[in-house]
DNA sequence: AGGTCGACCTGGCAGC
DNA sequence: TGCTGCCAGGTCGACC
């Protein structure tokens, strides 16, 4: 489910509603989501911190506490969710329940289980930290940058923008969805793109995924936000899932090709 | 080292 | 109704 606007909502989210509370309980209803540390260990850890902020990077949650140097890394894998609930009462798919000091409960669900809770003392011991590339909304990822970085790669530019060590946080539904509003063919060689094409791949990254952001992201299936609410993005969503269905532009009908195991969805007529 | 592919899981849905 | 096959928003490790 989640990429970069899904997991920057359920950030800020919690950060409002759980900031400055203690972690009085945790149940473990399902080991295999934990990683990195031993199940008694990551309760162990989280037990009785005060929560002091919730923050991302890339598709990662970070969650930090008052009175510890342990940082909660959560990442939601294709389905998982954190909600928090005044309902203490496990679902269907819950993997985790916190009991927090306000009484809420939160809950971990993620019924696939390709989500991971982890907690370390440093980002760096987890693989995914180590080689993550430049947040896309931030300074580094500049027009200059991205240039240089696109001619380091002769990948096929959709499976390069699905690379965290490309860039973080883009993941199968904005991919798509950027490289429409670039106007670029997925299949179109990175190192190969022109400067002018460079600039607008730039320009749609950010817009897409500020758009996404402010909409509280997309809903195409499992995702929900900490509410357990969807988000509103989906109804801006223009090829991705639209196979067969008219170009909104030049009412082409758009394609849906298998690249690198995963789909991209097109507009044959408009990326060129 | 960069690029590519399969594995990891469960469930929903289309088609028969 | 019930079975089968396909598909799903991510990441990692093994391979070339």
């Amino acid at each position: 489910m989640p990429e970069l606007p899904e997991v920057e909502t359920i950030a800020r989210d919690l950060k409002a509603k759980i900031t400055g509370f203690k972690i009085e309980e945790v149940q473990v209803l399902d080991p295999r989501v934990i990683r990195h540390v031993r199940p008694d260990d990551f309760v162990r850890r989280l037990k009785g911190r005060v929560i002091a902020s919730v923050s991302r990077r890339g598709k990662a949650i970070i969650i930090r506490f008052f009175d510890s140097a342990d940082q909660w890394i959560v990442q939601l894998g294709m389905t998982g969710q954190m909600i928090v609930s005044g309902d203490p009462a496990p679902s269907r798919g819950t993997k985790v329940t916190l009991r927090l000091s306000n009484n809420s409960a939160l809950h971990y669900n993620d019924y696939r289980m390709f989500g991971r809770l982890q907690i370390v003392g440093d980002l760096k011991e987890i693989s995914y930290f180590k080689k993550i590339g430049p947040e896309p909304l931030e300074k580094k990822f500049s027009v200059s940058w991205l240039s240089g970085a696109l001619k380091k790669h002769n990948s096929p530019i959709k499976p390069l923008l699905l690379n965290q060590n490309f860039v973080a946080g883009i993941g199968n539904i904005y991919a798509s969805e950027i490289l429409f509003e670039s106007g670029i063919h997925p299949s179109r060689k990175a190192s190969d793109l022109k400067d002018k094409e460079i600039a607008l791949l730039h320009a749609a990254t950010r817009k897409i995924l500020k758009m996404a952001v402010r909409l509280r992201g997309s809903s195409v299936n499992t995702y929900r936000d900490a509410n357990g609410q969807k988000g509103k993005f989906v109804n801006r969503i223009r090829v991705y899932g639209r196979e067969n269905e008219s170009c909104l532009i030049c009412g082409t009908a758009l394609v849906r090709e298998m690249q690198g195991g995963r789909s991209t969805f097109y507009c044959g007529k408009c990326q060129k």
